[in-house]
DNA sequence: TTTTAATGATACCTTATTTGTATCATTTTG
DNA sequence: CAAAATGATACAAATAAGGTATCATTAAAA
């Protein structure tokens, strides 16, 4: 059972995010997170870097140092962090290959694929860690349970 | 550049079962589509296998055997296929695992995830061997290229 | 009836990807 | 200068994908 769009990175990715995204303008240490969301702290560290090579975090250093959201939570969105961790999102490279397909501009399943796959990207772009982090947040308040 | 959706076997599945439907009641041995397609013969003769225990194709042991499709070309889909080979499509077992999120019941992002996967089977369930094969063919005989 | 050409079952292997660990260098604050 | 953070990076383990090999079984044909 495979063929997984979103792996873990990603998934923790948006745990992260939607955390910081609470937590305002704070800066957050990796420790912080790691406590909060018991996500292996290596791990997170690896992640969290590569978030800030893209610009979705800015960092800093030293004592107090940790990371703080360099996009609004609202521009930040699923399509993003895949394509951070995954690379491009891809249900298929090309399906019919050399031999039974003549010609890739004209493929059928090609054709449909592609389409199933922009629509994909343009939903997944559409989910923001603002949106996600917000109502989750209404969800917790509503039960009653601390943040 | 990885989370493929659709693997390597699914996609040999759908050549061999195109060339299958091209080809009429013919019962096809794995040499000859080996011959025809060009997928490694170890790994085409696994695939075949799956799709006869999985009720897709009829086998037929000793000299002159091979397969024949034991459905209609036209109610074979990609999610059949892609289910043989990948089990149940899932594109995130689930992004909100416990701590952060209190209740998987009402979470917004599996609810999110959860209509658009539901979308992209209701799709794939629409693609069917006979529509991709026969398009296919229509293309290639237009352009005079011979079966 | 023996040979031949097919599939059935299954164990194994290789490579790629995912997931995670460890370490040392660098920076910043106190 | 020490402590506490990130930057960079190399390494390792687990899982999945892709593929191979082999022996048993079956059925047609010589």
């Amino acid at each position: 059972m495979k063929g997984k769009l979103i792996t873990r990175n990603t998934d923790y990715a948006v745990r992260a995010l939607c955390f910081m995204a609470i937590n305002g303008k704070e800066i957050i240490s990796v420790d912080k997170l790691v406590k909060e969301l018991k996500i292996p702290r290596p791990f997170l560290r690896k992640i969290m870097q590569a978030l800030n090579k893209k610009g979705i975090l800015q960092s800093y250093k030293g004592q107090g140092g940790g990371f703080t959201l360099s996009v609004p939570a609202e521009k930040i969105f699923l399509t993003d962090l895949i394509t951070t961790f995954q690379g491009p999102l891809k249900l298929n490279e090309c399906i019919f290959k050399k031999n039974i397909c003549h010609n890739v501009n004209n493929c059928s399943l090609k054709n449909k694929i592609d389409t199933l796959e922009k629509y994909i990207i343009s939903q997944l772009k559409s989910i923001s860690v603002a949106s996600l982090s917000e109502e989750n947040n209404k969800i917790l308040k509503k039960e009653g349970i601390p943040l």
